[in-house]
DNA sequence: GTTAGCACTCGACAACGATGAGTGCTAACG
DNA sequence: CGTTAGCACTCATCGTTGTCGAGTGCTAAC
């Protein structure tokens, strides 16, 4: 599709606008050492580049920026994963050597780290609750009509929640019912809680406990709101601010909306994309983002799995003049050292 | 000090610049019904109150604009505190109608009303361990070589941490522990747990279980962090960006750090400062704040307590040129009805 | 096929002047 | 004597103009 010498052509533009954040112009290219070109030359395939929709021009007479289409083919058939530096290898190796971790630690740690290294934004989407069961039940009352519910899943998440408890209800009555939440439910998958819910338990209920209807709406509560809930941690926000790019206050306020709502941030960074090099890496360049918002960034995925079944997303969020080659090896990097984690950690 | 004719206009100008945020002329106070003299009086006046350190001149030939001194004046002795609407009222009310309702939920509740109520920035720093007892403490195991550990206090708050399990020890003799503790330390306050832990526990666990000393540092690893660990809730972080004064990105910038950095903005938030109108209220406006990044912003504080023991603190952050007497008189509202919940919920 | 040369385009930037809001001062008024 | 009208002066803002230079596209020569 692209001769030898334009892709060469198209490359040198695009890491040169990526890490100088202006219009190229054929002259920058040509002084560089690898492109021996005259300036000449360089503008002539700049301008075919150009018809074929891989550059733009801001106006006429300023150099040449990559378009979508330009960064899209960088991406997928030009960029070159250099080495990564010894430091940065030796952090996030070190980031998985520590011994006590919890699933979630590790995710918020992971996300953590990544926004440091790359001075992006890095948006981790904490674990699902698809194949997460049921570990533990536990309510312990705290005054005389409150209790703090304790949910604990497989995975070690523990989930929490202060409610009321019925009036008229005695210790001993939310012992049995908890026992007998426990010896069910236990191992039961955490989105079919509520339906076992119905099923096994309420008639045993209705024999041991009297107020059996109260407590079931006691337990629903607490387990109402965790199905969609998933903690979605952010790192790194402020590194946005340093792109030129975003200069602007109105840009920054629309992206900044888009993170503090959680929701669409999950929407965001869940739904499928382009895929990049690499297994289970996502590059989402521009509008190939489904917000408006970050129709002008660029969005890097790593899923990160057990046993195949997909558990949450790390993400990096920065400029569509990101650093591809640096930014994809930290995440195939990352992507499978959680891998590992995750297998031994499920085992 | 001030004759009442200088309070008059003080009172205008501050009136005026926290609503327009533009320097104000004696011309434009002129205009205004309440005062009713003509420019040239209004602007003998100004250059006296310029003297007097009150107000500040941007540049020669631009209206006036109130100094530090100016504000702290108007807040400790002009503002008057006009009525809140129906509709703040009725959401500040409901707040604390709902039911169910955990302290730290509410507590983070109040800060995301107040900052959609204001269109400022709410930092609340969550309920400090201060008085809190250990309610339970608990261990469940995951994997064979990992478990979550859980402690409620009698706050209602629930922390939990995975572990890693020593190896070689029994699930009997996790249990042995974990009842020891249980006896031993429920109602113990949480600051002191860790000597308590060394003080009582330790003979006793020598005695019933083998590997006294891995146990041992295994509780101190759950128990670690939580002392220094206070939560805190941002809400309408993206309001700063639509006040003017902060359209330039650096100044965004380096408030958004110290955001983002909850131990500083604890010191920030925590630190005493002067008083405002009212109890526990604390207004401290521009270079009165501790921290550098927000010497032009006022931060409102208001504390909530049980039994006179300070609990933790909301706070409400935006230009120096801030709605004090709505925000005030907000903030009067909330500490109350706090304090009336923590009355109730403490019992 | 490649390159040098040249006219042309267009944003960035500085200089300039007009505009108008606001002041400080002085003199007049009740 | 306090208050006000009038007036000259200041200064930021904004639109205009002109210069500068980076960069292009085209043509002709190598």
């Amino acid at each position: 599709m692209l001769t030898e010498r334009q892709r060469l052509i198209l490359t040198a533009i695009v890491d040169d606008y990526i890490s100088s954040a202006e219009p190229v112009g054929s002259r920058s290219i040509s002084k560089r050492g690898d492109v021996g070109y005259s300036p000449a030359t360089i503008r002539n395939e700049m301008a075919d580049l150009e018809e074929l929709g891989f550059l733009e021009q801001p106006h006429t007479s300023a150099g040449r920026i990559p378009s979508h289409k330009g960064y899209r083919y960088y991406v997928d058939h030009l960029v070159r994963l250099d080495d990564l530096s010894k430091e940065e290898v030796h952090r996030l190796k070190s980031m998985f050597a520590e011994k006590i971790t919890a699933m979630e630690q590790v995710v918020q740690h992971t996300a953590s780290t990544l926004a440091q290294l790359t001075n992006y934004t890095s948006i981790a989407l904490g674990p699902g609750m698809f194949d997460t069961t049921l570990r533990h039940f536990q309510l312990l009352p705290l005054t005389e009509d409150t209790a703090v519910a304790i949910i604990v899943t497989n995975t070690g998440h523990v989930e929490n929640k202060t409610v009321a408890i019925p009036p008229g209800i005695s210790t001993s009555e939310l012992d049995k019912v908890v026992n007998l939440l426990n010896t069910k439910l236990t191992g039961v998958p955490l989105i079919k809680l509520r339906s076992q819910l119905y099923k096994e338990i309420g008639d045993e209920m209705n024999k041991y406990v009297s107020h059996a209807q109260e407590m079931i709406l006691l337990v629903e509560t607490v387990l109402s709101g965790d199905e969609a809930h998933r903690e979605v941690y952010l790192s790194g926000t402020t590194n946005m601010l340093n792109q030129p790019e975003f200069k602007d206050v109105d840009r920054i306020k629309t992206i900044w909306e888009l993170l503090e709502e959680t929701p669409a941030l999950i929407k965001v960074i869940g739904s499928p994309g382009g895929e990049g090099q690499g297994t289970g890496i996502q590059v989402r360049i521009g509008q190939e983002n489904t917000h408006a918002a970050i129709s002008n960034c660029s969005l890097i995925t790593a899923t990160y799995s057990v046993h195949g079944q997909n558990l949450g997303t790390i993400g990096l969020l920065g400029p569509t003049r990101m650093e591809y080659a640096k930014v994809i090896n930290l995440m195939q990097q990352v992507s499978q050292q959680l891998a590992v984690f995750m297998e031994r950690y499920h085992k």
